[in-house]
DNA sequence: AGGGGAGAATGAAAGCATTCAATCCAATGC
DNA sequence: GCATTGGATTGAATGCTTTCATTCTCCCCT
């Protein structure tokens, strides 16, 4: 492919002309102007973005660091962010970390090398992103942390509301007259599990309710780990009437244990998820759950960084993104036999959430 | 950060040593060799992706363009294709096109300007990536095709055995005495979907059953489709007693249709998906599926696109890796009253699929 | 008509690593 | 002991674009 040498001698004139042409970068006058664009268009011409980045500092590719794009949550949140990218002209190299923070170190090294304009991440566990960034925003990277945080991260973020959407849930709980709530976290020691928890205590604190110890378990964020702490609390006595999971994968092993068990959802126990997956609404009974903007907050984030890398200098933002609850067929009042001594029976709770279809996948 | 002049001036030494005790370009003997590493120790020194690729005329950037990371099926392949490039120290550009063919154009071009050592392409609709790929394999740049083939391919291709499967899956509906079969294809403008309906077809060919033009529909590969095709065949008489799915999510669409219509699956309608998405085993009834082994896909296409890097100039592969039927709940014998005269029931095929659980996903 | 100045165009330098032809050295062979 | 050979080392050239100091034009004003 030509270069600009090339280009130039084709339209006679000189490097730097050609390179204002193509940047805007100073006026050209319009007969070298036009020149010039036949030069690139007869020649099939586009500038090498190796060059480019070499010469600027920078380049117009974004690292986005994930624990894994196999997991279900995650891909919404690539899938905004790249469509951010993308009409911005930028593009996105994907990295995954398995969680390990050693592998993210790894990544996060080499992607320096190749001079991205910034980094968007969701956090490895015990990930030391918050010293890697220092670097990063020393050489003029912007850095954007998405849905968890890392210890002591003030940069950039962009999460979900999780401790109002945990309290949401666990309130449409209370309403229905749940009062033996039990939940499965995540890993505690991410951010997004351990705010989840909070919202869970409030909600409780607020209507009064005791939260047994052994009522309060902690997984991983996956189907088997979900599975197996239901399965313990099934056959607690007394059993509780309602469980809330740390997110989707969680809760569909607790719907997985129930089946095991011979128990029934929603009439023996109601399971509410946090994730709102695509498949929640597809499930049999389907799983009650709250939202997480997961494109949006891939989104928000490319923004952000979009912003930063434009030069806005400003403090640190960190926003917060709504979530939603979304009523399903898992949830129910629980036996009458069960019902919280003098609560009502949940009047006005049906309205706290909407079932609105989603559906738009194609292969 | 420090840059290899700095290096060879601390090392004392000059350039091209330091280059080739990096590279392993040339031998270089202890002593400067020991200088050399212990200097980039010092200086913490990487050397620029974006120096060295301009010179090389080649990143070790792999271009990934898929439809859509949302999709599914398509992360696992990204994941596979990403595990095999970073064990080789490449990296992965993650591009979507949804499908369009003149999005994917733009980013097949734009992509150019990186000088990626190659690209793994799961082709658009219409996708004119056959002439694209001539301008990348000129200059030196390897192009692998997986998943389904735009037309007139000749590269190099990693597919999934699409036609055996649905003959295997066709055939057990068969042995399980099931005579009346619809088939909801997927467009079949696409290789994958006619592969599947080849294989449908000649299953049922094989046993001497006939397909009723009206039993074959055509849909997009999502659920919707999948949903209102299924409308159509269940209130068709008479009624087909089994039903498969050019994929998992319209196969989940025909769930819900027999849902909605009050029937019940595998009493009234037995369902086969294709694919085996992980939520198939875990919806209710679990799924009948026949397994795309979508990582091996991926890692595969990574394989074959660096061993090209790495000069195998051989004929083109086209490797088709095997699938695997996974036998489960939605499928049953059809009622007694139903069954194909003088089939017997089905005796061996059971042990034709076996359920193996799968679940690993960490949030 | 001459001087000044704004705007346009130029081209060399910079940014960084790789490669290759040339040089250097030591050891081997005769 | 000298020439030859092969391996080790060097440094200039290269790839491509952006940037900036400089030069050039042309117009306006006095």
């Amino acid at each position: 492919m030509a270069n600009m040498k090339e280009i130039a001698r084709m339209a006679g004139v000189s490097l730097g002309t050609v390179s204002h042409v193509l940047n805007r970068s100073a006026p050209v006058r319009e007969p070298l102007r036009r020149r010039v664009e036949e030069a690139v268009q007869a020649a099939g011409y586009q500038p090498s973005a190796l060059a480019r980045g070499l010469r600027r500092d920078k380049t117009n590719m974004i690292g986005m660091v994930i624990p894994d794009v196999t997991n279900p949550f995650f891909p919404a949140v690539v899938r905004g962010a790249e469509d951010t990218a993308f009409a911005n002209g930028y593009r996105l190299v994907l990295c995954n970390t398995d969680n390990d923070h050693s592998k993210e170190l790894v990544h996060l090294n080499e992607l320096r090398t190749y001079l991205p304009s910034g980094l968007i991440v969701i956090p490895s566990d015990f990930s030391d992103l918050t010293r890697q960034a220092e670097s990063y925003q020393r050489s003029g990277a912007a850095v954007v942390c998405v849905d968890r945080l890392p210890r002591r991260w003030h940069g950039d973020s962009v999460t979900a509301a999780n401790e109002q959407g945990a309290h949401a849930a666990t309130r449409y709980l209370i309403q229905l007259g749940h009062r033996r709530i039990a939940a499965i976290t995540g890993p505690l020691h991410l951010t997004n599990s351990e705010q989840r928890l909070r919202g869970f205590r409030r909600a409780m604190a607020e209507a009064d309710l005791p939260i047994a110890p052994e009522y309060l378990q902690e997984s991983s964020f996956d189907l088997a780990g979900g599975r197996s702490r239901a399965l313990l609390l099934l056959r607690m006595l007394p059993r509780p009437t309602a469980i809330f999971g740390g997110n989707d994968m969680i809760a569909m092993g607790v719907l997985q244990a129930i089946r095991e068990l011979g128990l029934r959802c929603p009439e023996d126990v109601s399971v509410m998820g946090f994730d709102d997956l695509d498949f929640a609404a597809l499930i049999n009974p389907p799983l009650a759950s709250v939202l997480q903007p997961g494109y949006q907050l891939g989104a928000t984030a490319a923004r952000i960084l979009l912003d930063r890398v434009h030069g806005d200098g400003g403090p640190a933002r960190h926003i917060v993104l709504p979530t939603e609850l979304r009523i399903r067929e898992s949830v129910a009042p629980p036996r009458a036999s069960e019902a919280g001594a003098g609560k009502t029976r949940a009047g006005g709770a049906r309205a706290a959430g909407r079932t609105t279809p989603r559906s738009r996948k194609k292969q």
